[in-house]
DNA sequence: GCAACGATTTACT
DNA sequence: GTAAATCGTTGCG
């Protein structure tokens, strides 16, 4: 199996990110089919990820090689999960962002409660739910079975034409950079939303 | 040591 | 459409 394409530069992870559709993600007998990603690049230059400033110890596992999860906390509730992706030093990552369940859909449903097929992993949150990952998975590998997931090639690879780019979503920064990438028309693509101002605390 | 905030989701008006 | 939930990481004193 050839994965090296995750280890390109940090320059070309938006092609990764493209690369990275219709790939499949398998966790717990669970297997989603990625219909939706997001590129995050390193230090200095995506003031959007959360190593545009240097390692930190929850970002170390982003310089690291390709090919691992960096999975992250969010907002006291949610988990997402990314692939480290560019060479060893760079802090290129991928987010998955939504997918079909595929396989184990009965699992993927035990874990999400009743909800529509399309929901099932549809948002960043809700896939890693799906999964029924979490911190566990962090700095594991997706590409030789050493840990909780496995990314495999698709069975039949998303052409170019199918592909559709715009902002990512939830980013105040550098909104002006198309570097979401969907499977056109897929139904299990969640809506871009816009980054909202929280407002202020109530005191 | 402490306070602010976030690559989101869900429920409620 | 908008607000609240909820806690680890980060940045600053």
């Amino acid at each position: 199996m050839d994965y090296s394409w995750l280890g390109a530069p940090a320059a070309q992870v938006p092609e990764t990110a493209r690369t990275m559709l219709g790939w499949e993600i398998s966790a717990g007998g669970v297997r989603i089919r990625l219909t939706e990603v997001e590129a995050y690049a390193g230090t200095g230059e995506d003031p959007a990820s959360h190593a545009h400033r240097g390692p930190t110890p929850r970002t170390r596992v982003m310089f690291g090689p390709a090919g691992r999860a960096y999975t992250y906390f969010v907002f006291g509730v949610h988990w997402c999960v990314n692939i480290v992706c560019g060479r060893e030093g760079e802090a290129a990552a991928v987010l998955l962002r939504a997918g079909e369940v595929v396989d184990g859909r009965d699992i993927a449903r035990k874990r999400r409660g009743e909800v529509a097929d399309r929901d099932l992993a549809r948002g960043p949150a809700r896939l890693v739910v799906a999964l029924g990952i979490s911190a566990e998975a962090n700095g594991t590998s997706v590409i030789d079975g050493t840990g909780p997931l496995l990314l495999t090639p698709p069975e039949r690879p998303v052409a170019p034409s199918e592909i559709s780019a715009g902002p990512r979503v939830g980013v105040a920064a550098a909104h002006d950079v198309p570097w979401r990438f969907w499977v056109t028309g897929d139904p299990t693509v969640s809506s871009y939303r816009r980054h909202v101002p929280r407002r202020p605390r109530n005191s």
